[in-house]
Order: structure tokens, then sequence, then C-alpha cells
DNA sequence: TCAACTGGATTACAACTGTAATACAACTTG
DNA sequence: CAAGTTGTATTACAGTTGTAATCCAGTTGA
């Protein structure tokens, strides 16, 4: 199984960005960034730099601009992170997470519906 | 809503020690530790000062020997850890973890219909 | 051509974390 | 009473993270 470098939260917002529409350059990420968040364009900059050393990005260069596009996939970060969310949280057991969080968590009587569906199709 | 403290991966493990059963003497914490980690009794007490130093635990002193337990439960920081994650990973929705999860787990019969009657019991 | 600007590379720096070791005070034992 | 033991308090130290600023080289406008 691939794994993933660790994303840590700052980066997580701009891999988003990346994963939302790429390749980007960097200015392109700074101005999609502004409109979510504060950070200054250097901080971004130093976010892309980060992601590119720990290969979870890569760029091309276009004359003096370097344009960015992710190297690992939204689907396979979010399954490593919540793997590792669910280890430290629940001891990796991921049915007590469900029934701690059904418990809390309010849904409409359409999303029952469709996690039904969903459970009714794992069924074999 | 209580704000609990962030309580980070080592710290949760002595967390869920004393979750488990407290008070507990520093002693008895390591040695409950060392049947699940590796670490060293040093470490376990770094671990315990940081735990009260954040209000996460406190103790009562007898004699020399401090008895540790939880200033908050495991309930609260699950769930707090949680919407945190939720947050970072998923924008904050619940139902879309939901669904990306029943895609990738393996749940047994009985998993999945003791979810669907706890999604039932859900519904108004 | 020279100064200003722009984009990338390098450097900064404190807080938090993991992972302890050392110092110290009290207690026990010879 | 002196010395070792034990439990706590203080200190250490590097890696990660958030959050940038500074430096430098190439590009561009005057």
């Amino acid at each position: 199984m691939k794994t993933v470098p660790h994303i840590t939260d700052a980066e997580w917002e701009v891999m988003k960005v990346l994963w939302n529409e790429s390749p980007r350059t960097a200015n392109e990420v700074i101005d999609a960034m502004q409109e979510r968040t504060e950070w200054k364009p250097k901080t971004i900059r130093t976010l892309l730099n980060r992601l590119a050393q720990k290969d979870a990005i890569s760029f091309t260069q276009e004359n003096r601009v370097y344009a960015y596009f992710p190297l690992v996939s939204e689907g396979e970060c979010v399954k490593s992170e919540t793997n590792s969310f669910l280890k430290r949280i629940y001891g990796g057991a991921f049915k007590p997470m469900l029934v701690n969080f059904l418990k809390e968590e309010q849904l409409s009587e359409e999303d029952i519906k469709e996690l039904k569906d969903m459970l009714d199709g794992k069924r074999k």
C-alpha cells in the first residue's frame, strides 16, 4: 500500500486548492488561498515548498514561474489521515466511531435513507 | 460548550490509561503503560506533567506520591478531536465521511444490522 | 543601462511534541 | 547519621509546524 506523506493542517488547505484544480502557479494558489485564509503570500510559498519537499506535490517550470500539481490524490490522503485518526482515538476500529457518531450527529431523513441504502449495498 | 485542552498522540495513550481506571499513581500509570508501549518511565512522567499543566488531569497527594485522575472525560475529548478532524479533512461535514467510510470499510452482517437499527432509532 | 520589481531560495524563530536525562528532596536502611 | 533509593521538578534537545522575513537573480520599465 502506497504511503502518503503526512500533511499538516496548514498544508492541507493548500492541497485542497490544488486538488480542486491543477496545475496552478504559486500566485494562482496564493490568490485562491486568500479567499479562504488570511495567510501572507510568503507563508503560502513556504507551504508549497514543504509540500514539494515531501513529495506531496511537484511542479513544472515555465520561464521563471512554477506550476504546481498534486502527486497524491485527495482520496489517498483522506484515507491515510482517517486511519491514523481512528487508530489514535478509537484504537483503529471503525465501527465504534460510527456508533459514537450516530449517537451524536443529527442526520436528515434523506441522509438516513441514503446511509441505510449504502449499508444494504454492502450486504453480500 | 466546554473546551477541552488539546491532547497529543502520546498524551492520549496516558489518558486512555486514566480513563480506564483512576485515580492511579504515577507508578501505576507507568506500569500500565509499559504493557502497551516501550516508553521510559521518565517519558511517562513528563506526559503526566504536561497533562496536568494543561488541566487535562489533576492529582491528589498522599505522602510523597501523586495519584492522578482525569479532569476531562473521554467522551468530551473524543468529540472534540473528531470535530477538528472532521473540519480539517471533510470540511466539517459528518455525512461525507460516513459515505466515504462505508465505501471502504468492511463490516460484518451483524455490524450492518446494528448500524441500520441505530439509523432507524434516529428516525423520529 | 540602472533601478525597481517579482518570483523563488534561504533563513528565522517560537511553540509544540516526542523522548528523555539530570537535579533535588524526602524516605529508608545499614 | 550517612548513603542509597525513590518520587517529583527541572532541564534538554532535536524535529515539526505555523507564520513569516530576508536575500538573490532575472525581468522590466524609465
